[in-house]
DNA sequence: ACAAATAGAACGAACGTTCGATCTTTTCGA
DNA sequence: TCGAAAAGATCGAACGTTCGTTCTATTTGT
């Protein structure tokens, strides 16, 4: 399986490309749909009593708000975005935003938060399928890159405003980029067991990958101009990694 | 000599991390010598005319400055510092910090400007000894961490707060970063036309390459926490590297 | 004593947040 | 089916605070 994949991929390298690229609309579809769902779901649990809502005018707002939150943070930082600013990009007035949060503090958690629900939930799904170490290692891998590319001003903006959290939710964030981290190393432990990775530290390997594919969504502009795809990028990835940790 | 330090490294690795941390040590120090003179150097570039002070004041002052800056920044960032935070952290006054800048604006542009300008100096002295290939990487993939190692805050600082750059100094940081990258592809090409390097996109192999590097002084905290050393790191990162390029 | 260097109060601009007025949509008896 | 009352949603001026910056009086060093 793994010399199968290896092979197929430096043989058939259109084909290939090809099969990923249908893969990966389906999988922004798939997320689209579940958007709307999470921002009522994690809206509604925010505020139990109260103000009851309309899902429509809800999710649309949300939709308007987080948008222009991450246009404008990831130009300028978060701290740097007035509420003036915000009030302009989404289109709402100063008082219809405070009716979806309690404070700009409050607002940067919850998009924390929401990226964290998003991630989390997809990347599990998405190594439960594979059974050998390689295919795991292999489906983590472009999981993240696609998920980081369908959401990439989420990732983005979730790692460089990070340090304005505060206490507790900021350990929630660091804990949440080290179990990415363990998902990784687990996987190539497994593999070393099985003897099917060479004997080397998985912990320190799997800080390179995550290295690697964090890249991808904090250079985007980078790789843009460059007009690398994320398929491409993965299949590059893909083979840098197997070039180190599988056993030949 | 390509082969004589790659087998030396493998063969005797306690010897070799042994002599590269007193290699470090050297290099911390010629750090520290020529920090004064670049701080003075810089501060005489900016203003041509008018106060004239003197040497000692100005680089006891600037180093406060610095650091205080690089310390609150780095934690909360550079925005959210406040000129109170930093008057109350160096232990100067209002009125005595604005004689060192002209403005909150100003006094990012002269630390970027000093991380630019220490970086750029000290790493093309670096593989200007080299000869092949091999080595020239080694050298550079050596010296970027090191460098990083040493100035840390002065790094992460110039990745986080380019973003709060505007226009033309913007541009300028884009552009070392680029530096750094086309360096590595260089030599990455250099050894593909000399047939000792496997023949792999160059630039997106040199992406990879910088990615990895960044993620030391990025995460710095992590990586402290498990208890590993720069040149631990090097050695890996190098061993990492040498398994996709060189050729076999 | 004199210039270099510092101190910290003072100023206007901009910030996050609030709140009563206003507009829009839904509800419901006739 | 229709229109008026109720509820939902939006608006933007106004408030108190904090910010970057300036300025003059004072201290320091030689």
């Amino acid at each position: 399986m793994m010399s199968e994949s290896k092979a197929e991929a430096a043989v058939t390298p259109p084909a290939s490309r090809k099969r990923r690229v249908i893969r990966f609309d389906r999988f922004m579809e798939s997320l689209h749909l579940s958007k709307q769902e999470i921002y009522r779901r994690s809206f509604d649990e925010k505020q139990s009593e109260g103000k009851i809502r309309k899902d429509r005018t809800v999710v649309r707002n949300l939709d308007r708000i987080f948008g222009a939150v991450l246009k404008i943070s990831n130009q300028k930082g978060f701290k740097a975005m007035s509420m003036r600013d915000l009030s302009r990009e989404s289109g709402l007035s100063m008082g219809a935003l405070y009716n979806y949060f309690s404070g700009k503090d409050d607002l940067l958690e919850m998009l924390q938060h929401q990226q964290r629900l998003m991630s989390a939930t997809i990347l599990e799904r998405s190594i439960a399928g594979a059974v050998d170490p390689l295919e795991k290692l292999r489906s983590m891998v472009v999981t993240h890159l696609y998920l980081s590319e369908a959401m990439q001003p989420w990732f983005y903006f979730s790692y460089m405003e990070t340090k304005n959290l505060s206490g507790e939710e900021r350990e929630k964030a660091i804990e949440s980029e080290r179990a990415t981290e363990k998902m990784i190393c687990d996987i190539l432990i497994e593999g070393q067991q099985k003897g099917v990775f060479v004997e080397k530290d998985p912990l320190l390997s799997a800080s390179l990958i995550k290295a690697v594919l964090q890249d991808w969504y904090l250079k985007r502009g980078k790789y843009a101009e460059r007009k690398i795809t994320v398929d491409r990028f993965a299949e590059f990835v893909m083979d840098w990694i197997e070039a180190w940790v599988v056993k030949m």
